[in-house]
DNA sequence: TAGCATATACAATCTAATTGCAAATGCAAA
DNA sequence: TTTGCATTTGCAATTAGATTGTATATGCTA
């Protein structure tokens, strides 16, 4: 509810994947919590600069965090990462997709969205999918 | 046919967008040609360096040709560029998706995949999808 | 609260991609 | 065929995102 219990099961959250709950990664996870969308290392590096925190620091938690499990790292297409939070239960699969902006680089996460029978398995001949991503023109750049 | 007759056709599709058939360009133009998916602007450099041609120059004349609409340039998610030639009559829309395994790098077009019905719908609430793009592990990789 | 593995700051480094510019060249017009 | 000139090229420098090395600082457990 208050900022103190956030706080509290943010460093619950941290501790919980195996990493020390430092006041960098507080900060990192109170963001990525706040932001409606993934947020690329620059955004979360620039935000934690104001309170002194390297970039290679924000980055390295930003990766650490993801290969514990509690982020993930996402690749849309434009040449950076983003990472959100995992949704409670969502593991390296059932990760939901998302719309990349080509335009204006905004980023939607798309909870619903499914390819057809006939899709699935054809791709399955190639491989196993454990991620889709669309790309395209959001509504304010049309 | 012959190699003669492909590099004669070779320089008119390049002519055609408006563009000088220098060797670089031909040489680039041929390369994609062979390869059964889209290269990197690594890949394509690499072959041409063989032949002299700088790395800028390729990459200018990859941007060019893809920029001039005979190639595509295409973001498949690993931080690199990625060209192949636009099937005749595939415009700016109906690309077709591709499928990048995410740990060996291998890239498969595939023509026939779609959304559902519903998650078009979805999607098209958040802007005009222009391209779909499945990642995962490869059969080889499993 | 002491000990130590983990995390941090700061600077250096890596790779993909891009740019500036003078010299070279494709090609259309003469 | 030759000429004129805009386009293209080679080469070197640069940019930007991401990563790494390392000595110091700190979270956390005992
Ligand atoms: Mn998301
Ligand atoms: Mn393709
Ligand atoms: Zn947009
Ligand atoms: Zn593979």
């Amino acid at each position: 509810m208050n900022a103190r219990s956030d706080i509290k099961e943010i460093k619950n959250a941290i501790r919980a994947v195996g990493l020390r709950a430092t006041p960098a990664r507080v900060a990192t996870l109170r963001l990525l919590r706040q932001a409606t969308s993934p947020m690329t290392h620059g955004e979360v590096a620039a935000e934690l600069d104001e309170n002194g925190v390297d970039k290679a620091t924000a980055f390295r938690n930003l990766n650490d965090m993801a290969d514990a499990g509690l982020l993930r790292r996402a690749e849309l297409g434009d040449h950076l990462y983003r990472f959100e939070e995992l949704r409670d239960g969502e593991g390296e699969h059932d990760l939901h997709p998302h719309f990349l902006c080509v335009d204006c680089g905004s980023v939607t996460c798309l909870e619903e969205v499914k390819l057809t029978v006939g899709s699935r398995k054809a791709s399955e001949q190639v491989g196993e999918v454990s991620e889709i991503l669309l790309r395209g023109r959001c509504n304010n750049c049309q």
